[in-house]
DNA sequence: TATTGTTATACTCTATAACTATA
DNA sequence: TATAGTTATAGAGTATAACAATA
């Protein structure tokens, strides 16, 4: 056991924490949530903005608003994240000819690569801290998970 | 289907996102966050804060960075966190004996109030949330996320 | 009037380096 | 020399209010 992490020590309790889901779902998430930068490095490519790439290469001309949406990031949250990918290059904003009001999304060819290779990457850093868990125990864990989500608000 | 908020608009495909772990725990965490507040209306504790009074409580003269230990926080966050507990004057900070160089926390009588009132409100905000899962499934639930949190670092 | 994107802003959480006092 | 707590600071994530352009 490595007592300068997470882990807890010899004797130390949570008390009623340790009982709660919620508490266990943001350290489990907080787990994932590290190990990120380190399955990603080099890249530049963090959490929400490989979730943004991920949303507009499966829905091409997609708004700005309707990605935020359905990552749950706010609009005003959108503005800077999307102009990190479009000045990297990875996606491309211009304006929808349905609605001059918003803008259309597109994945460019790098993006593409850049997302091909961070799911690469993000699929060993899974397996690695997934490893305990069997095929069947991961289904399990993600449609326990989504059922959460539909709770949200 | 609530448009407004995470829910997927209809049509709108995650992507390769869909299908990784790392992102439901993150949604389903921040689904528990986001309501937190809510639950603790006018107590004044966050999450973090819970969580240090929780483990105070459950190890009587635990030095402050033993419990950022247990907890996942680094020894210079603890420091604002724990003037806050103590100027709410939830929990007690002293020297401790053995070892001058530490501080002994132990909680205050106000703050073993604040934390059952703080129980209360949150078993609610459990049971809301988890209501879509039985008994076992909320189990196993807790079970996969102790796997992986073994795997931190 | 309502909606899209924007700006400005603020708060929380988290992370690192450098300091002090004790051990 | 190492550890407990501290200070200062910075980067992310997230939240709200108010605005311009368009619907």
């Amino acid at each position: 056991m490595n007592l300068e992490t997470g882990d807890q020590e010899a004797g130390i309790s949570l008390g009623p924490l340790g009982d709660l889901a919620g508490y266990h779902l943001r350290r489990a998430s907080g787990v994932f949530g590290n190990d990120f930068p380190r399955a990603m490095a080099g890249t530049g490519l963090r959490q929400v903005l490989f979730g943004i790439l991920s949303v507009v290469a499966a829905n091409p001309g997609i708004s700005q608003g309707a990605a935020g949406r359905t990552l749950g990031i706010q609009r005003p949250n959108m503005v800077s994240l999307i102009n990190e990918l479009v000045d990297a290059g990875l996606i491309d904003r211009r304006t929808a000819q349905e609605d001059r009001r918003a803008f259309a999304l597109t994945i460019t060819d790098a993006g593409s690569d850049a997302l091909a290779d961070g799911i690469e990457r993000i699929r060993e850093h899974e397996q690695r801290l997934l490893a305990d868990l069997d095929a069947d125990e991961r289904r399990t864990l993600i449609d326990l998970l989504k059922r959460i989500e539909a709770k949200e608000d």
